[in-house]
DNA sequence: AAGGCCACTTTACCTATGTCAAGAAATGCT
DNA sequence: AGCATTTCTTGACATAGGTAAAGTGGCCTT
């Protein structure tokens, strides 16, 4: 059952059963209880982590010291703090599990080791880099075009886990509006 | 001076004066008059390029036909349609210069045989995107966190050159505002 | 069982930004 | 130079979403 998160996380066309298994085993299972922290603002990521079972999200806090939520990251997803694990600098983010939940750790030196030795782990490195990129880019593009009801039906369409499992609070703030605007949107979406 | 746009753009602790001659041989300058396209939504993106000269533009468009800006790309900056060219998908996003300018341009092969040959430039590339994932998360979170007017000070803190070189339309739709929000900010600012 | 806390809802009111339409200024074209 | 087109500004009005404060209900703790 772990061998198929690893199959669908680490899919790419040059990947290979013999890769697979050695990059399953540098990875380690941790067990998370709700609220837990992978990450904390101000640290330097030294890994990232498979997600297994269970809903984690990330959330910086802004200048009045509220969280906003910046990512939800759902089961067979990664939750890579991009900047910080790479580049070496203290993290902006928090990274926490939003329920209980199950992932699989990797360090940074032993995906480093990997990078190094194997080329179908740096094509699939780059492709999901970019699969990343895309992703934000679209979010900021939804984040102007479309209206904040627009925004919620799309969560609930496309990732309703998220919408049942993480509290109203940071649903709102991941679609950037106050939580009383989000419960107004739930509300009209039944009467009308 | 060429040169110098490439010590800038490929700058990188691994990287040294042999690596960068072979880069830069790659590269080929390209001369844009004002509002040519480099990438076209629909098409497959097949190089990227460095700008020397001029400013560049990244646009959509959404719904009803309006054109979106989602980036700008100044001189000594790198305009790359990353999900396209590295994922051979069609374009959702088009590539145009706002003013005349000069660009070099480097082809997929070519930088992908780099890629394969050269460990600095695929740490390199690491780093840039890496680099491009926090800006854009960063931009997402000032859509929610920072009013129009918040935003519009930062650019021209931060960017000057595009709010004196871009038209108001296209900058007030890269800042998610309607055009006539972005002249009355304008106004605002100056009477305040 | 009682108190307390948390998540969510509701209401009243406020403000930033959108929409539309008109005019002024700038730019491009022949 | 002169006309056409685009760009920018302005004003009147509309609306989505914010803020604050109170209310409801559930759940945990003792």
């Amino acid at each position: 059952m772990a061998d198929t998160l690893f199959q669908k996380i680490y899919s790419h066309p040059l990947m290979n059963p013999e890769d697979l298994e050695i990059i399953a085993s540098l990875h380690q299972r941790v067990i998370l209880s709700k609220n837990d922290f992978l990450l904390r603002e101000g640290k330097t990521s030294n890994a990232y982590y498979l997600v297994e079972k269970g809903l984690i999200r990330f959330f910086v806090n802004d200048f009045n010291g509220q969280e906003i939520t910046t990512q939800f990251i759902c089961e067979n997803e990664i939750a890579n703090e991009v900047s910080s694990l790479f580049q070496h600098l203290p993290s902006i983010q928090n990274i926490q599990s939003v329920t209980d939940a199950v992932v699989w750790k990797i360090e940074f030196n032993d995906f480093q080791y990997l990078y190094h030795s194997m080329e179908s782990i740096r094509e699939w490195g780059r492709e999901w880099m970019s699969g990343q990129l895309f992703q934000t880019q679209q979010r900021s593009i939804e984040m102007i075009t479309h209206s904040a009801s627009m925004r919620y039906l799309q969560l609930i369409e496309h990732r309703p886990q998220i919408v049942q499992q993480a509290p109203l609070k940071q649903i709102a703030s991941y679609l950037g509006i106050a939580d009383t605007s989000l419960s107004r949107i739930r509300k009209e979406m039944i009467t009308n």
